[in-house]
DNA sequence: TATATCGATATACAAAAGTATAGTGCTGTA
DNA sequence: TACAGCACTATACTTTTGTATATCGATATA
C-alpha cells in the first residue's frame, strides 16, 4: 500500500495499471451496474427490493449483474435459511470507496457540460 | 460553474447529474476509447499514427470512434488542405481534465486489486 | 383449490458493439 | 505503368449485451 501513482505514468509501465483501470471499467460499465450500485448506498437490499426500485430491469438482468458484482468484489450477498430463502445484497467496502471515483466523474461532466456541450442537448 | 456537488446528493436531483455521469462513462467506455485518447495525450497525432501505435485496431473502429470522440468534445480534428490531405487530432482541455478521473479510477482499481482481488488473476 | 411471494433459471430473440476484408480517389515515387 | 501512402468508406459478418416471456419449488394467504 503505497505511493500514489498517476495516470500520466501509466505509459513507463503499463500492464498492471491497465488492468485496474480496467477492472474500474468493468464495475461501472453496463447499463444497469451503476443503478444496481446505487440502490444498495445506504442499506442492504434483497433482490425482490432491486426489482422494485428498478422496475425496467428484467429478473434475468439483475441475477446476471449481482452475480457479476460479487464475483468482483463489489457486493457480499448472504443468505438466510428460511422459508422461502431470504437473500441480502449489501455493498463492499470497496464499492462504496467507488463514491470517489463517481464523484469525479459526475465533476467532469458537469464541467464539460458547461465548457463544451453548451448547446447541444442529447 | 461553481459549487461542487458530490454522488451522494445525486440522490436528491437526478436528472442532470444522471445525465453527466453519462456523459463520463460514454467518452471512456467501448475498447478504444481509452487506448486512442491516450495515444494523443502528449501530441497531436493523424489518422495513420495512431494505427501505428495501436495495430490491431481496424480503420473502420478508428474513424468511428475519433468522429465520436469529436462530437463529444474530447478530440479537435484538423484537414491542411494538402495533396493528399493531412489530418490531424488532438485532445481538448476537456479531455485533458479527464486525467483526473482516470487517476481516480487507477487509484480505485489498484486499491481493489490490493484489497479485494488478491488471489484471483483474471 | 387458486393465487401470490421468494429468488431466481431457461429459452429464444433483438440490438449494439466490434471484426474482417476489400475498395475509394488522389498523388508521388520507382 | 505499377505500386505505395494518405484518410478513409462499404459490405458482410461475429460477438457481446440486453430483452421478452415462461417457468421452477417451496410456502403462505385468500
Amino acid at each position: 500500500m503505497g505511493k500514489k501513482v498517476t495516470f500520466s505514468e501509466a505509459k513507463s509501465c503499463p500492464i498492471q495499471f491497465v488492468l485496474a483501470l480496467n477492472d474500474t471499467l468493468n464495475v461501472i460499465t453496463g447499463k444497469w451496474k451503476l443503478p444496481i450500485i446505487g440502490t444498495m448506498l445506504f442499506n442492504k437490499k434483497r433482490f425482490s427490493e432491486i426489482q422494485k426500485i428498478i422496475p425496467k430491469i428484467t429478473p434475468r438482468m439483475l441475477s446476471k449483474e449481482l452475480k457479476d458484482l460479487e464475483m468482483n468484489g463489489i457486493v457480499k450477498r448472504t443468505v438466510f435459511d428460511t422459508v422461502p430463502v431470504t437473500v441480502e445484497y449489501e455493498l463492499t467496502d470497496s464499492a462504496k470507496a467507488l463514491g470517489k471515483v463517481l464523484d469525479k466523474m459526475l465533476e467532469w461532466g458537469l464541467q464539460h457540460r458547461e465548457t463544451t456541450l453548451s448547446g447541444s442537448n442529447d
